[in-house]
DNA sequence: GCCAACGTTGGC
DNA sequence: GCCAACGTTGGC
């Protein structure tokens, strides 16, 4: 079992419109370390969504549901897309800010990296920003 | 809205 | 194969 976080937009996809829709597939990934990680989420594995830009926190978590296929929203065989549903919406969103002032989590990408969308967390990393949304 | 970080593109 | 120019992301 592996654990991710990926980013998105409430403007453009929210947390809110992925529980209504059940289910989605992961597209707009189009760069390469993003999408590496992308294809290496196994059906079961958990992840983290985190808003971005608007929020800047970390708002549920979500099961891969169907491994990497081709990106059907574009004609270009290199980008590969994934299927998601929602597991359940954090009680307390875990913001960015929260993230930054622990010290378990300041190696984590969403920090060092930020502008990567997929990225791999560890089980303990997981595990921490669970425990931060419960206070 | 600005800008830093960083990935990509293209001329040489 | 280098590197400048350019585009995008995302925090502030």
């Amino acid at each position: 079992m592996n654990y991710w976080l990926v980013k998105s937009e409430p403007f453009k996809y929210s947390w809110d419109r992925f529980v209504q829709d059940g289910k989605t597939f992961w597209d707009g990934v189009r760069n390469y370390q993003a999408r590496n990680n992308l294809m290496a989420m196994k059906t079961g594995d958990l992840v983290l969504f985190y808003h971005s830009n608007e929020g800047m926190e970390v708002v549920g978590i979500a099961r891969v549901i169907k491994e990497h296929y081709p990106d059907p929203t574009t004609e270009d065989t290199r980008w590969a897309v994934v299927d998601l549903e929602p597991v359940q919406a954090l009680k307390v969103p875990v913001s960015l800010e929260k993230i930054k002032a622990d010290e378990r989590l300041a190696q984590i990408a969403l920090i060092r990296q930020s502008r990567l969308s997929v990225m791999p967390l560890k089980q303990e990393e997981f595990d921490r920003i669970l425990e931060l949304s419960e206070g």
